[in-house]
DNA sequence: CATATAGAAGTAAACGTTTACTCTATTGTG
DNA sequence: CACAATAGAGTAAACGTTTACTTCTATATG
């Protein structure tokens, strides 16, 4: 009454399991007969290998862990999709873990993932702590981080070049005939996704000619909520401005909104330029003009540069992806 | 140097397996110095368990997976987001796979799924095939439906009743005054999510005396694009109309969209309610007025009825989840 | 014809646990 | 004091595979 074994396809076929293994993975040492009457008895018996003790004797699990700080954001769920789909095509299963950005959780999650003997781990945007490298070279499986980046160790990473792109960013609306720009800033300690991309906007701002003024920054942590605080700040309290740069398109749709609740119309009275390119930027109204982070590819190439560890390459190059900024509707050109 | 198994436990504290498993099992039959010299030889080695060894011995992998037509929307990684966390707080994990609503990937993923002995697995929105049920069944584990159910199959389910929150949306932009009020209605095929909706549709106008006209209805597939096609067709070809009900809120929102491009205002010259609440829809400008589908909270209650079933419950009963209608701005009262 | 060789197949160990069973020494009971 | 009960611990089988090694037979080679 259990699920057959190999045993039960043994017995069927008469032969041994030695012999029904060596078919099943094609390899040689039966006459073509034999080969029937296994195939025969693996289709009568609906047959399914046991991966457990595959995985067993083989110590090779074909499953990954993926680590993000919140599946259900869209960030973190594109990200997953690419990892998931190429994961896939490579005959991989992925563990999600939602670490809530949460160290016990993480913690608890690295553990769990050790105990279940995954192949390799993904790391997803935040700072890997000491103490998660730890367990990690513990498990001795490959990692690779998608969205941040470890000066410490010496870890494959694939990320965009944060600083840049925000120096982008800005310089766009500089070259729109902007010259009051303030800017919504994430995390201020957030030494991934924050201080590069201020210094970027400050950057640009420089390098043209522009004053950086502290009081035209506020600060927020990349979500909606804090974005529409941040600008309610900034509307109060900043010199005037006729365009703004968020460190998320989060934090952009919220300053948008609160924009237009005061009667500002966008891009007429104020552009705005966001960063990521979520799924529903191109969705709300008007369209958010923002800077293209490619999540899905990103995590399509970590999950292949993973794959590529696991199945015994030396080392994989970091890839720092191209991001482009996508041109909608939220930036004015200025008379 | 591999990493240490109970063997090397043993050896390191001088007792045999079955103690180092009895103690790190809270069994009894063993001294308490025994206890601290086992304790201590696993802390020395950082010894952890194998749970690949351990789920072929006991027949359990405490892992579950999980069917979504589309991690990356924000529709599948809310119900996956529930899935994983109460997943997580019972000591399960979680396998993602993403079916890209295909036959085949769905088919090789339920079959990777028994290869790796899963204790259980979730499947979400959308038609479960007789083919699909096939091969659940030869895996002998429970299944728990999210937002689909099988009338054929007696299979526990969670998800809200489409007909009844249509029918409220529809009531409620008429208890608003409205009285030409178009639909955009899901996949015409659709007997989960989109004849339902429509139906709902219907009945409310008819219980209104308000007239059902089928060229007031459009259809799309639930997604941003072909919800804006669908309401260029309607502004062109259907009798005029002060208020529309979409089926999705992505539909509801690209609807939206294109009724601000052509300068109709929202909710002035247009009432618009959604369906599904999604994360973004509050984001939006003006934030959406939308049925709201409890979906990370459907999630945690999925995994919970599968988790009973898993660890023996003789059966659970399905969950028909309340919607709410959640007022914001896109809805006007008519004078 | 004797022998090497290749093909077809089987045997059994190994992977890392858990657990039923066994054994021994100690304690308790009358 | 004889015996039962119990606590502490070990032995070994089992879970379902894979694979190194062995065995047997038939064919090819000289």
């Amino acid at each position: 009454m259990n699920p057959p074994t190999i045993k039960d396809v043994a017995k069927a076929s008469g032969v041994s399991v030695a012999t029904v293994s060596r078919v099943l993975h094609n390899l040689s040492g039966y006459s073509d007969k034999t080969k029937q009457k296994v195939l025969k008895a693996v289709e009568e018996l609906g047959y399914q290998p046991n991966a457990i003790a595959r995985g067993l004797i083989n110590k090779r699990t074909q499953t990954i862990g993926v680590l993000v700080p919140d599946v259900s954001s869209s960030f973190s769920s594109e990200i997953l999709h690419g990892v998931e789909e190429t994961a896939n095509d490579k005959g991989f299963s992925v563990i999600v873990c939602n670490t809530a950005k949460d160290g016990e959780r993480t913690m608890k999650y690295l553990q769990v993932l050790g105990e279940k003997q995954v192949d390799g781990v993904i790391f997803t945007s935040g700072f890997l702590e000491e103490e998660y490298y730890k367990v990690l070279k513990q498990m001795r499986v490959p990692v690779v981080l998608v969205n941040t980046q470890s000066h410490k160790h010496s870890i494959p990473y694939v990320k965009v070049d944060d600083r840049q792109a925000a120096y982008h960013a800005t310089e766009y609306l500089i070259r729109k005939g902007h010259r009051d720009i303030a800017m919504i800033s994430g995390t201020s300690w957030d030494t991934m996704a924050g201080i590069p991309r201020l210094e970027g906007y400050r950057q640009a701002l420089e390098d043209n000619g522009l004053e950086f003024m502290e009081s035209r920054v506020a600060y927020g942590n990349f979500g909606l909520d804090k974005g529409r605080e941040a600008m309610e700040k900034l509307l109060q309290d900043a010199p005037p401005f006729t365009a703004l740069f968020a460190a998320s398109d989060e934090m952009a749709i919220g300053a948008m909104g609160v924009a237009l609740e005061r009667g500002l119309k966008v891009p007429e009275d104020i552009s705005i330029v966001g960063y990521d390119d979520l799924i529903f930027s191109r969705m709300v109204y008007p369209p958010l003009t923002t800077i293209h982070q490619p999540l899905t590819m990103m995590g399509r190439t970590a999950s292949e540069m993973l794959i590529d560890l696991i199945e015994g390459a030396e080392q994989v190059s970091s890839s720092i992806v191209n991001h482009n900024l996508i041109e909608r509707q939220t930036v004015r050109q200025m008379p």
